[in-house]
DNA sequence: CACTCAATGTGGACACTGTTCACATCGAGA
DNA sequence: TCTCGATGTGAACAGTGTCCACATTGAGTG
């Protein structure tokens, strides 16, 4: 119907136009949103022929979520790669770090559907099966333990504070960015947000790191 | 139809009863788990009851939450009240922080169907006026907000690393708590979920307070 | 005491959803 | 050319939120 190709009873790759109709649904309406009767009435196909293709409605869901999931590591690249070249390793590394965080938040209150979509959960009767970390484990997550192996590395980061490491600031991050997406911090002024964000970064960093020692109050 | 009284045409206090009984629901379903019908059939009475003391599925959604949020307050608060009493001032401070913390962490856990439903929001049309900040604080956030606070007087804390630290801590400890729950963390047996949480929790601390400072890597 | 009437609960209907069953249509390969 | 698996269709059912008109109640008023 759309574009050059006439309209044939197949269609040619309905998996992947439900998956970019359930996109768009998404991107406004979170999960919720993805439904199978407005996916498949968008590409112009009766409802059942979707599930030719997804098991369930919660099918469907992890496959957008999965492209959502991509999505944010895209944002998440492309931050970190425009970190300035004329910083020390040192330095650069933990910029490095700085800019996954604030990457992650900025991609939440960007496209607050599609990041609550990326955390979809609902297992749907077929995951019975064992499920190791290996096949679960996230883009975005695999992109903050390199930078963080890469801090060692660069010698920002002492080993014995590796372990760990990585749940400590992923929780920080994500949890903000929750908190600014659904939490009170959502009716506050962007520039308020803000500020929020770097102070929650910065002592996520620290907090993992270790910090300039603080002078010990003496009462 | 239960307890003593006899069944009446007019149902005692129906608006707590289908919020007890949404209450049952989310605690398995979370929030999706409560509608409108179910908890109607449950407290033996037709759909539309509901409408007389509720203006969406949604408003009963949210007198759920609050409920939800009041049982997470108190479980923080419970666990607050343990702290030995034997501990000089500064370190009981610390100690506290450290158990709402544990606390937050422990009920997402113990009781994730109502920890997401705490989490519920979905603008229900109504509140299209501005909100601000004070109607919306939930118990938990006040809670914490009163442990930094006696922190800082009991010299555990540096009066200029006091703003914004309870945005700091709480999205590390509902960071991880989401993740827990809802993330690859989930599936990882409870031991190795507690050395997370407490590998989570002291970061966050140090984050906050300011860390023992680490030993630079001279490369 | 009888009566009114606002509060509360009921029944029926509509639109929408996911999902299943039997059937229709295509197109690649024998 | 023909078959047959892959793919799409139609009709149907159960379940949901929500609106409408109507029924019942009980507290307060004359």
């Amino acid at each position: 119907m759309t574009s050059s190709a006439v309209r044939t009873y197949h269609h040619g790759d309905l998996r992947r136009a439900l998956i970019d109709e359930g996109l768009t649904l998404a991107r406004t309406g979170g999960p919720a949103a993805v439904t199978l009767r407005e996916a498949t009435r968008a590409v112009g196909v009766s409802p059942n022929a979707a599930y030719r293709h997804f098991a369930d409605r919660v099918a469907l869901v992890h496959a957008v979520a999965h492209e959502a999931q991509r999505a944010l590591a895209d944002a998440i690249l492309t931050r970190v790669a425009a970190t300035p070249g004329d910083l020390p390793p040192r330095d650069a590394s933990i910029e490095r770090l700085r800019r996954v965080g604030f990457a992650y938040i900025a991609f939440a209150r960007a496209e607050p559907g599609w990041f609550e979509t990326a955390f979809f959960t609902q297992d749907s009767e077929a995951s019975a099966g064992i499920v190791t970390l290996d096949d679960e484990i996230v883009a975005p997550f695999r992109l903050l333990m390199e930078t963080l192996d890469a801090m060692v590395d660069a010698g920002a980061l002492a080993a014995g504070r590796r372990p760990f490491a990585e749940w400590a600031c992923w929780s920080a991050v994500h949890g903000f960015a929750d908190i600014a997406v659904h939490g009170p911090v959502r009716w506050q002024p962007a520039a308020v947000v803000d500020a929020l964000a770097a102070a929650v970064v910065e002592s996520a960093i620290t907090g993992v790191i270790g910090a300039p020692a603080p002078a010990p109050a003496t009462s």
